[in-house]
DNA sequence: GCCTGATCGTTGGATATCCTACGATCGATC
DNA sequence: GATCGATCGTAGGATATCCAACGATCAGGC
């Protein structure tokens, strides 16, 4: 770009495409027709915290909580993830993954875990830290070390 | 997450919030209300290259065709852009940036290059360059060095 | 107990994205 | 010149995103 010729035309413009190929390559991947966008999150921090609630999951995921609500639909449609109210509190559910979605989630992190070390022979296995230090700078505040 | 454990959940997962944060940054910086997704990708590719068709302008923003008709409509009718019918050809138009557009695109550009420092200094300037070639890996066959 | 402010999750609306298909147009072939 | 395949850009549809506002519910203070 001619007219901007700086670092954040190219690192804000890189960063989308990035963005963009590692979850197509990760798509394609799983061949999980059906894998769509945040799923993979949501299956991944509700297994990690069973009987999470939604905002909580929203801040995690750092997406709006009424983003949420289909995506969750959908996974409590397709059996994946139940959402009982709390004891005590009937304005909240608690997130649960249920013996399918943790199995879809254990298929997953293995498509992830193999997905990871493409991404290490792209990057190099020692720029990595690096990368991944500078993504959590760029983000903000998120995991910093 | 427990369950996944690897770099492609945190590299996927920071590589949007990173993006995000970055340009949510850029557009504080710019003060610009207006600055939508894409725009200054746009002003900055017809700056560089008057004349360009959308097919190809789509391509090098690695976006599809039918995203850019509404944005180069909004582009058009705040005065920052043109579209002429190409001679010989009236499938086509050839894109052309404003006197007005190129001033914004000015604008734009001053705020990217203090958005560049501001990524250095997150970043750190040794860093920047294995970040960059990183992200270009990751992006798939962009700008390949 | 009643009142008030806060919270949870949903809904509606606006915007952005891509895919497919379409009409208008072009280029090549006969 | 007519035909056919390809291209350009648009439209429709589906999905994802966030923001603001809402109804239901909760907690704290009086």
């Amino acid at each position: 770009m001619s007219a901007s010729g700086g670092l954040e035309g190219q690192v804000g413009f890189l960063l989308r495409l990035a963005q963009e190929a590692s979850f197509a390559a990760f798509a394609r991947r799983t061949g999980e027709a059906a894998l769509r966008p945040g799923r993979y999150a949501i299956l991944s921090l509700v297994g990690a915290h069973p009987g999470i609630s939604q905002t909580a999951l929203g801040q995690a995921a750092g997406r709006d909580k009424s983003t949420l609500t289909p995506a969750l639909a959908d996974l409590e449609k397709r059996g994946l993830l139940r959402r009982d109210r709390v004891a005590g509190d009937r304005r909240s559910y608690a997130l649960r993954l249920t013996p399918a979605g943790r199995a879809m989630l254990t298929r997953l992190a293995a498509h992830a875990a193999a997905h990871d070390r493409d991404l290490d022979a792209l990057v190099g296995e020692e720029a990595r830290d690096a990368v991944l230090a500078a993504l959590r700078r760029i983000a903000g505040g998120w995991g910093e070390s």
